[in-house]
DNA sequence: ATGTGC
């Protein structure tokens, strides 16, 4: 069965996997057998284990078999996805997988540390200010989320076409009153093309601005700054740094303070990756049949570029062009939400903790030989000590894993355990979904939603938190976490408790 | 995910 069988099948809620079983080899690892290559590692409790639906361990199965693929890890998050499952690691030495990096390039989470004790935010009176203070610099929504800025952090069209080549680079974020430090604070903080120099991408976006559905740009770098919808957000929350001595040790090391105000975020690149990624999409699946080259699986969704070829070249350009876009909207939300906090309580500071990355390609070693590394719903958690690291300011703690979970049980900050190499040095995304969007609003009912948010005293923009985001939706993200820690895979340094949500709910009554 | 859906 390929996977456009079983998408669907999925559709009618039946979808039969008739692949070899899984092999418990652990108590949070197991191995699901391929037929002629090496298998699939899962990490995932039995509890977890049970949460993968049959398409999505189709994917993975399919993703593992096509051509060039070396590994494939499956997270305790997966869940089907675009081809390949949201929640996976696919390695390629020799190919780049367009649909595995997903329709949201560089979808990635942030966190500002504010320099406020929890106290100060304990009035829901002044909650109410902030959420209303971020909410005017800061717009949910797809389409119209577009920035009312003001003259200082106007985007334009000339300052979109640099910072597109040159994400987070001094003179971008000088001129959107970003503080460059905070590009220190990127797993990435700008993306090269695909022959590691900016001038292929100024190259590629003057092809790419002649395209009809890139008539728009100027509207796309408007976005700059916003959230955008489905799951993203923005969450204000109190951090609570684990008892261990370690964890103290290491939340220091990442300027996390306890007991203190944080804000998370969560977005990607909006329109303008949208438009790169569905265009990339739609041009290799015509050059597969144009070909008549054959789908991995029979799935057009697995379409793929070899490296070195015209096509792979392209692919990795507007891969860059979005990520950029993705880093620098993300910079540029924290700054904005840093405002905003300064506006409703003056002489609020702030410093970016991190920002970090789960749907994207990064060039890496794997089994000691260069390859692309593709998480699709996945983050990068190499440890203290390891080579990539030098010169970056965790070299020797391991960079911060944000990890979000859900508002009602509270999001992670990780730090990745040696154990990481056996899964690539990656971790989960996030909780991952249990209940597709459909199912949720037929299973699930407002009220406790509702009850959930006013137990934990959480506020939220939303008149009606969308129900197909709620709590219940994801997994249990107690158990997600404990499959990450007892694989050895990462550790918990601190936990996020929500205080309020930022969420687009224009979708919330359909 | 998305100026939203074959």
């Amino acid at each position: 069965m390929n996977t456009s069988t079983a998408n669907r099948q999925r559709s009618n809620d039946r979808t039969t996997y008739t692949g070899p079983g899984m092999i418990a080899t652990g108590e949070a690892t197991a191995l699901l057998p391929t037929e002629t290559t090496p298998p699939i590692k899962v990490f995932g409790t039995q509890a977890i284990r049970e949460t993968f639906d049959d398409l999505c361990l189709q994917q993975a199965v399919n993703s593992r078999l096509a051509p060039g693929v070396t590994d494939l890890v499956l997270n305790p998050d997966a869940h089907c996805g675009y081809g390949a499952p949201v929640g996976c690691v696919m390695v390629s030495p020799t190919h780049i997988y367009p649909g595995p990096v997903g329709v949201d390039i560089k979808c990635s989470m942030s966190l500002l540390q504010l320099d406020l004790p929890a106290e100060a935010i304990e009035d829901r009176k002044v909650r109410r200010q902030l959420i209303s203070a971020i909410c005017q610099r800061t717009p949910t929504g797809a389409g119209k989320g577009q920035r009312n800025a003001e003259k200082s952090r106007h985007v334009n069209r000339s300052l979109g076409r640099q910072l597109v080549v040159e994400g987070a680079s001094e003179d971008v974020c000088e001129s959107l009153g970003i503080p460059t430090s905070w590009a220190f604070r990127c797993e990435d903080s700008f993306h090269l093309g695909h022959d590691d120099t900016t001038d292929a991408l100024g190259t590629r976006l003057e092809k790419l601005l002649e395209r009809r559905d890139m008539s728009n740009f100027s509207d796309k770098m408007k976005q700059l700054g916003s959230y955008g919808g489905g799951n993203h957000f923005g969450e204000c929350e109190v951090v609570e740094v684990g008892q261990s001595d370690r964890a103290r040790e290491v939340a220091h090391a990442f300027g996390l303070t306890d007991g203190n105000v944080a804000f998370l975020s969560h977005c990607g690149s909006r329109g303008f990756g949208h438009n790169l990624a569905s265009g990339q999409f739609r041009h290799l699946q015509n050059k597969f049949d144009q070909w008549g080259i054959p789908l991995p699986a029979g799935d057009r969704q697995l379409v793929y570029a070899p490296l070195g070829s015209n096509e792979a070249n392209d692919y990795l350009d507007d891969m860059a062009l979005g990520a950029n876009f993705a880093t620098v909207n993300h910079l540029l939300i924290n700054a904005l939400v840093l405002e905003a906090f300064q506006e409703v309580i003056p002489g609020t500071k702030g410093h970016l903790v991190y920002f970090i990355s789960h749907n994207i390609a990064r060039k890496e070693s794997v089994n000691n030989r260069p390859a692309w590394v593709h998480r699709k719903g996945a983050t990068r958690a190499i440890p203290g000590g390891h080579h990539s690291l030098v010169g970056t300011p965790f070299a020797k703690t391991g960079h911060p894993i944000l990890l979000p979970g859900n508002p009602r049980d509270g999001s992670a900050v990780m730090v990745a355990d040696e154990g990481a190499e056996a899964s690539c040095y990656s971790v989960n995304h996030g909780a991952g979904r249990v209940l597709g969007r459909r199912h949720a609003k037929r299973v699930l009912d407002q009220t406790t939603v509702d009850s959930e948010f006013e137990c934990g005293d959480i506020l939220s923009n939303c008149r009606q938190y969308p129900i197909d985001e709620a709590p219940a939706a994801y997994k249990d993200f107690d158990e997600v976490l404990r499959s990450v820690k007892s694989a050895g895979l990462a550790s918990e340094v601190a936990r996020l408790k929500a205080r309020f949500v930022i969420k687009d709910a224009s979708k919330a009554d359909d």
